[in-house]
DNA sequence: TTAGAACATTTCTATATAGAATAATTGAAG
DNA sequence: CTTCAATTATTCTATATAGAAATGTTCTAA
């Protein structure tokens, strides 16, 4: 990027990486950042495509599937494939990566709330439908030739 | 991360990557992320240390090593101890890289506009705005122990 | 003045991420 | 039906990124 938004953007995103990594690690909490987001999406709605994954989670295809591996080597997911379309693979939750929820949220929420500091509701709300929009304009952008 | 806030930058963050970097190369333009960040802080004010360029990208110090190292390779920077403080290394512009900017910055400008589109001027301020203190919060908070 | 702390950078190792190429499966048009 | 295009996922290769450990330099307190 490099001008302003996208610079900002890309600093807060190093931070934030550093700083929750710390948390769950002080935490004693074994889940890396990419391994995070993909619990994350999969936690509010479990058995879904690699495809969909990349779509919630904005990672390329084929870096979901590398992820993916590292999380079935570490009984978290488990690959499944889709009977009714074989080209499919359809990701689980694994027993172990379900009883991990709780614990990881409350870090979330640890992060959240220093992430928000010094934040009204209002001011929330207002930020992140400034990202929303953003998020939609990037990701319309990207599907186009340009 | 991974409550609202955080994922959305995640999200931009990989989003406008990709676009970035789509561009740069139908722009002829061999400058990857992590290169365009470093030299867009060069840019602004040459002969730098290692740990100000960290400061200033938010990268870790030893990613700004390795980073270097690879412009170093390819002719945009070189490398010098600094003779006051022989711990410092000083990172300095070639004539090549600064005979980069001008297309460079081209092609951020056309970025921008994408990332900001549909946002009037007071809009993209009052983001601007929000962004710059979730940096300085989180820029304060990695320096402490928690 | 010198031993140990603090500082600045680099190296080593490991994970994250994506583009390009490849493989397998399904859909569609003649 | 059958061939070719589209879809889906994976593998291969390369860069990005950071923590921990190692290296070299300077500062400081006795």
């Amino acid at each position: 990027m490099e001008t302003k938004g996208g610079f900002y953007i890309t600093q807060i995103k190093q931070l934030q990486d550093r700083i929750f990594e710390r948390l769950l690690a002080q935490n004693d909490i074994q889940i890396s950042g990419g391994q995070g987001r993909i619990l994350f999406i999969l936690w509010k709605s479990d058995h879904l495509t690699v495809s969909e994954i990349s779509r919630q989670t904005s990672l390329a295809v084929n870096t979901v599937s590398i992820v993916v591996d590292g999380m079935v080597q570490k009984g978290m997911l488990e690959r499944n494939i889709n009977p009714t379309n074989r080209r499919q693979t359809i990701i689980s939750l694994t027993d172990y990566a379900k009883s991990l929820q709780s614990r990881y949220e409350e870090v979330s929420q640890q992060m959240n709330i220093l992430f928000y500091q010094g934040f009204s509701l209002e001011e929330q709300q207002q930020f992140e439908k400034y990202l929303d929009r953003i998020l939609n304009t990037l990701t319309t952008a990207e599907k186009e030739d340009f």
